[in-house]
DNA sequence: GGCTTTGTTTTATA
DNA sequence: GTATAAAACAAAGC
């Protein structure tokens, strides 16, 4: 599941493989996929269009384009962006295929089709979903450990759920909630107004060690992620908790339990996440 | 063919 | 209106 370590190896590849190219063409196969504008408008907007520049903003993908315009993409579970030479051949996921110069394509590849594209103004994401309203980036100076604390006075949802949500702290997704949650030995049922001041502290390092340790693994393929050269990540290699239900906690070996909380798979240490 | 998967949106409830 | 929880939705693999 590209959460924001996935997405943000992904970024990273596509800016060394695709920055300054241009889209000659455009096929699209799934019209499902492409959200705003309509598929025609979409199609003859980007025919011509420089990819300036790509960013990242939660598990959003954002590529600048000439013209001010920005093609935005959220990759959901199962989608994919890879560079690859025109000749390869599709396979019957392959949905969107962005022709590039020099005999480059740019290929959304989606099992799931759940995957979607967004072309907006430079600045106005109003078209583009939960982007406009996204917290703040975890790994930002700016996010502070005072930030967080703050926002999370008050909140009696479950931790679990808070860090959930895209428009609380951008870009964690189920995996690296788990992980931070049993990194910093809390459980994911607490409320999130109940933890003291030493534990909001051990979240917040938690949080951003893991996903920094996410991004120098270049993220989890734990089944269908790759990145844009189409190489798995190693992080499934480092993972404690997520999908490892059953087995001894690394911590004090106790048997980690899965368990739906918030409406999510969730695995957790039940003897030493308190 | 029903169940599972996750991120996001929508709906319901307090 | 706000906070929260629950349900719905996307589609395909098994």
């Amino acid at each position: 599941m590209p959460e924001l370590p996935e997405v943000e190896t992904i970024v990273r590849g596509l800016r060394s493989l695709i920055r300054g190219y241009t889209i000659e063409n455009l096929i699209i196969r799934a019209e499902s996929l492409v959200a705003y504008p309509p598929v025609e408008e979409f199609q003859e907007v980007l025919k011509g269009k420089t990819i300036e520049d790509i960013d990242r903003r939660g598990k959003y993908i954002l590529l600048k384009l000439s013209g001010g315009k920005t093609l935005v993409v959220h990759l959901r579970m199962t989608g994919r962006l890879l560079v690859l030479a025109r000749e390869v051949a599709y396979d019957k996921h392959t949905h969107i295929i962005f022709q590039l110069n020099k005999g480059l394509d740019l290929r959304f590849h989606d099992v799931r089709k759940f995957g979607r594209v967004y072309l907006v103004a430079d600045g106005d994401y109003r078209p583009a979903g939960g982007l406009q309203n996204l917290g703040p980036e975890p790994l930002a100076p700016e996010f502070t450990l005072g930030d967080f604390s703050k926002a999370l006075k008050g909140k009696k949802a479950n931790i679990k759920s808070l860090l959930l949500n895209q428009s609380f702290i951008a870009g964690l997704g189920n995996i690296y909630t788990d992980e931070a949650l049993f990194a910093a030995a809390i459980s994911p049922e607490r409320s999130a107004d109940s933890l003291k001041e030493d534990e909001v502290e051990a979240l917040y390092d938690s949080i951003r060690l893991v996903l920094q340790k996410g991004i120098a693994a270049g993220g989890t393929s734990f089944s269908d992620y790759r990145d844009a050269r189409g190489e798995k990540g190693n992080f499934q290699e480092e993972l404690q908790v997520y999908q490892q239900g059953g087995q001894e906690c690394p911590r004090c070996g106790s048997i980690i339990t899965k368990k739906k909380i918030a409406g999510r798979g969730t695995h957790y240490c039940p003897n030493c996440q308190k």
